[in-house]
DNA sequence: TCCATTTCTTAACATACATCAATTTTTTAT
DNA sequence: ATAAAAAATTGATGTATGTTAAGAAATGGA
């Protein structure tokens, strides 16, 4: 990874290191490049990585019985990706992840990572917090989903995530919201 | 917090301490009884404190500009609570945190929580597995919402808080799946 | 470029849940 | 124990969103 030296700074925008962390930060890090439409995850699978997002978009949604999907995140530039419930718990993936545009990840695995806070517990703080905003999210979301109607809800995604819209289908952004594709496109029309 | 020395073996079950780690945690832990109807967080508060529960029953909750209210989370025996968003941000609390039942609890603020991570790790990871935990049951609890009727996530909420609905008000719980209590009603008597 | 496929929109109708209003049941205070 | 207050239930009706079906628009592969 030496030619991509610089993504650590992307990565861990903020923070500085010396020689001997960069050398352990690049050594623990992989990068996988992966085309539209791929998985990076399936339901099933074991997860052990979690990934950053360099460039690209990603989506990781929920299939039930019915095939149904339903969009639990998107991920851009500069977030995190993974089906964390499985991450942190070592079950098995009950999400799938795919790539909804060309993207660039960098994945590190459990292991890596605990050895990464356990050498340099600047990186444990800097993913904590990271963490803690995720939850802070989720929270909103939750308030949202029990609060607010479809088209507020709708409105408040576009303010959320207002570069990640042009790169999703319509479906997606239902599932996210939990209409469907012909509620989504009504309220579309109404704004 | 001398003659409450078993509470440290009940809040971090499972991890063994020195004498000294021992003294560290009972100087940082506050005790506080709250009587039912309560309220330990207003919105607008600073909130410096996460607050472990011993025994009793919280709730948080937001309330919006008609007054209306949504429980984002109860808190029982052995659970945390806080308006965990300001608690991490610094921000003010735009949730309000009360007791349904009398409660102990026993709260540590942001700064000993910090110095008591950086002295005794293994509490660390300890408290980072119960964010883990939270974060999991969030996830599971939006995709609920997403794809789940108003009946279907009554009976989630019932298989996953036991022990919890007795000591509720039916508006606190319609408050939490987001319906009216009148809904929730109707539901009950399907059941 | 053009055709095939996918995605989006629109309409008619169905359903889950909300709202409003009245009544019954439960809880609380004295 | 009783009255007053709070909470829960029920019914009638309204509305947001779902379902089904068809056609229009956009996208992608040859």
């Amino acid at each position: 990874m030496k030619s991509d030296n610089h993504i650590i700074k992307t990565i861990f925008k903020g923070l500085v290191f010396n020689d001997k962390e960069i050398k352990l930060i690049e050594s623990v890090f992989h990068k996988v490049i992966i085309k539209k439409g791929e998985i990076l995850i399936h339901p099933g699978d074991n997860v052990d990585s979690q990934y950053y997002i360099l460039d690209g978009c990603l989506r990781a949604f929920h299939t039930d019985k019915q095939g149904k999907e339903y969009t639990i995140q998107f991920g851009i530039k500069d977030w995190w990706m993974s089906d964390f419930t499985a991450f942190f718990s070592g079950e098995k993936a009950i999400l799938t992840v795919e790539a909804i545009e060309d993207s660039i990840i960098y994945g590190i695995n459990r292991k890596d990572k605990e050895y990464l806070y356990h050498q340099i517990p600047k990186i444990d703080r800097f993913i904590r917090k990271k963490l803690e905003r995720a939850f802070a999210a989720f929270q909103k979301r939750i308030l949202g989903g029990i609060s607010k109607s479809a088209k507020e809800r709708y409105i408040d995604f576009l303010a959320t995530y207002p570069d990640i819209e042009k790169h999703l289908k319509n479906y997606h952004i239902a599932s996210f919201l939990g209409i469907t594709t012909e509620s989504l496109s009504r309220i579309r029309k109404e704004i």
